[in-house]
DNA sequence: TGTTATCAACTGGTCTGACCACTTGCCATT
DNA sequence: AATGGCAAGTGGTCAGACCAGTTGATAACA
């Protein structure tokens, strides 16, 4: 997770070079980004590419760019948006230990709220949707998938769109997580007990029973995911 | 909420007229936009200008851009970031209706989490915040202002700083909607109500408590804005 | 006839260097 | 000492050329 390709494109490139730079304090919060021009030399790419690069940074909350002064450094952590979450996953060597206990708190806190509004408005749809599970394959990927599509189908299915806004934040990353926590057999299993209460609180069309197995295997995953590899991840 | 300032800046302007193209259909979801030499002309700026935005506008979700192939515009509510909202917000003419409970919804799943999280870690500090709302001027301004405040404070404290990049996806509009929100009185009489709550709460280091009240409160504004003025938000 | 290689014409990506516009601080004028 | 304006810094935009993937028509081939 800590290493990564040199890319060759140079805006690709620049864009690294300048996350990089800010993440490890070669380019230190609050302070000031040279010059344009002499930033773009540095880079070896030329001003129109790094200004593309530097517009894409601007939007994501690491830099304010302002006409006459020097563009300034902001506090990521503090002004960014959920995109810094993908850079900082990609670029950093080291990523903070409690990342995605971070992560998994927000999702019970808003796993519960779209599983409850889901099954309110489309019992049906998520009865139709959860079918098939009961007879998942035991393997990390198939789980990983599965339990994505889930999500979405419950997000889709509350009618809320800005649940789904804040998941495509979590990018790529939520993912790969995945992927490495259904590593474990106590992980799907959990899971599968999850799906069957669900299933049956769909069928019942009970939102609160729906609700309360969300935050019930939200919570599992949360120690299951402290157990599995008690900090490990830099 | 719907009129907006012709903008100076020709990069502005773009973005302007690619987001309000984009809302208002004259360039579809799932179409290709034209080609960057050909756009440029239409919009009247040059190709560099264009692309900056462009590169805004793709980081935001707007957009899939791919050397070789017209760029594409993509499900801006289902593939998009929260930045999106902002610009929804400012070019949209016709804001969806239940835009601002689908905020609300997101909230009141979150604001309770990160409570209880800020009480468990540091009641003292929200202790000492709290201290001088007992004695807020009952203004509309002021409220808002202690409103966002609090929530950061909050959110601080509580330790995960994923609650506040979302936050910060909501941008100002979260802001411009409190504002609202707080001249009518029974809001400002609900959040005194929640502050004394919470205060008592976090003296007595009672997350659960906390947790509670702030569930209470966000349940509240969801009813009083729907009271508010039943949907002439446009 | 069917397959494959090639090429031309799209598309976006990058480079070049010039000039415009805003901000700031020095410095001459008052 | 206060004030005005100029100069040099910053980012913003323009211009047009050329590089690099993608695609489909076409020509060469089996």
């Amino acid at each position: 997770m800590s290493d990564w390709i040199q890319p060759s494109r140079p805006a690709e490139l620049a864009e690294q070079q300048l996350t990089r730079g800010i993440l490890e304090g070669e380019f230190p919060i609050g302070s000031s980004l040279p010059a344009e021009r002499e930033l773009a030399a540095r880079l070896g790419v030329t001003r129109p590419t790094l200004r593309e690069t530097l517009q894409r940074l601007a939007r994501d909350g690491w830099i304010t760019i302002r006409q006459g002064k020097p563009t300034q450094i902001k506090d990521f952590w503090w002004e960014g948006n959920l995109n810094v979450l993908r850079a900082i996953v990609r670029y950093s060597n080291e990523i903070p230990v409690d990342f995605v206990p971070n992560l998994l708190a927000v999702r019970r806190a808003l796993a519960p709220a779209y599983t409850r509004a889901a099954i309110e408005r489309e019992p049906e749809t998520i009865v139709a949707f959860l079918s098939p599970y009961p007879d998942l394959k035991d393997s990390a990927a198939i789980f990983t998938e599965a339990d994505w599509s889930l999500h979405m189908a419950l997000i889709r299915a509350s009618g809320n769109p800005v649940y789904r806004l804040i998941y495509n934040g979590f990018g790529g990353f939520y993912v790969e997580m995945a992927q490495r926590y259904f590593e474990q057999v106590q992980a799907r299993e959990s899971s599968r007990t999850y799906y069957a209460a669900l299933l049956t609180a769909a069928v019942r069309a009970d939102p609160e029973a729906a609700s309360a197995a969300s935050l019930r295997a939200m919570e599992e995953s949360i120690d299951l995911w402290r157990t599995l590899d008690g900090g490990g991840q830099g």
